[in-house]
DNA sequence: AAGCTTGTTCCGGCCATTCG
DNA sequence: CGAATGGCCGGAACAAGCTT
């Protein structure tokens, strides 16, 4: 598409503006977030063309603060190493954490199909000690595999909450997902019943919740549709609207997290292993204190 | 009926070519 | 000549529709 110069300077002026409220954000939060604001069309030339391209330039010129933009995706190895044993207890005292979850009756995992929210849930889940599993799309057959095997290992009836757009792939997504995880489980079981000399392993019950984004959420809240793809070999069963998950605010989202996740634990418990965590910390610092001076 | 192709989801970037 | 386009890289999947 062709853009006058001063189609392109109200994009980038979107994107500084919007950076700068939502920081930190990946290119492709940027560009579905524009796509909401109608200043660009939903597809993989704009997000490719428009905003990884101005996104790059802006950064290059200084316009657009590094931090402002982050990428999940490249990831460094390095074994964990300490400058002394008193650096690693002091390092525990400023992270430790005690497992809301090992003591309680039941699992929870939320499920998300775009790393580009993962930011966004996290600052929820994180709160609750809660893994956020993130598919990227399709998820492969080794990470669900694994998945199940983590399930079955607790041996707690599991809760899952999952969060994906509104489009034929979408729905399918969350579709495989349940289904293999099921499927998964109950293998896994059998398996591990097997080398177990008698002893059975069960698989726990899974409750999937899909949280959004559902049909019914669209009127609702009045969401922003967007016209089903109908390149989509699923769009044939669908409708003719679809719904990015990324439609919903930031904020709202985080809501709708925190909202099923305090189902499973109350603000009276939360605040009660936060004061744990800080008298545990403490008596770490004192053991890093000791460490040092001896 | 099995197997392949095409198109879809997620992520981010670089570069050669083409268009106006 | 600068801006837009298209293709490529790497990596994981699934379904519909064609082709053998």
């Amino acid at each position: 598409m062709r853009r006058s110069k001063a189609e392109i300077e109200a994009i980038r002026a979107a994107i500084y503006d919007y950076c700068q409220r939502h920081y930190p954000l990946t290119v492709r939060q940027l560009f579905y977030a524009l796509t909401v604001l109608h200043l660009i069309n939903k597809t993989e030339g704009e997000y490719k063309q428009t905003v990884c391209r101005l996104a790059k330039d802006m950064r290059l010129q200084g316009e657009l603060p590094w931090h402002w933009l982050v990428d999940n995706t490249r990831w460094m190895r390095k074994p964990i190493s300490y400058g002394s044993l008193a650096d690693c207890v002091e390092q525990s005292a400023r992270t430790y954490r005690r497992s809301l979850w090992q003591n309680r009756q039941e699992y929870v995992e939320v499920w998300l199909e775009k790393d580009a929210l993962s930011g966004v849930l996290y600052d929820v889940t994180q709160d609750y000690d809660v893994p956020l599993m993130v598919t990227r799309g399709y998820p492969s057959l080794s990470y669900l595999r694994s998945a199940a095997e983590a399930m079955v290992a607790t041996g707690k009836p599991v809760t899952i909450y999952y969060f994906g757009d509104y489009d034929p792939s979408g729905a399918d997504i969350s579709r495989n997902v349940e289904e293999r995880l099921q499927e998964f489980m109950r293998e896994v079981a059998r398996e591990w019943t097997l080398s177990n000399e008698g002893e059975r392993v069960f698989a726990p019950s899974l409750n999937f919740h899909r949280v959004a984004v559902n049909e019914w959420q669209i009127d609702d809240w009045n969401l922003p549709t967007r016209p089903t793809k109908t390149s989509d070999s699923r769009a044939a069963k669908f409708g003719s609207r679809s719904v990015e998950l990324d439609a919903i605010p930031p904020d709202d989202l985080r809501e709708l997290v925190r909202m099923h996740l305090s189902q499973h634990v109350d603000a009276y418990e939360l605040a009660a292993a936060e004061e744990t965590d800080r008298m545990e910390r403490q008596t770490l610092q004192a053991m890093a204190a000791k460490l040092r001076a001896g």
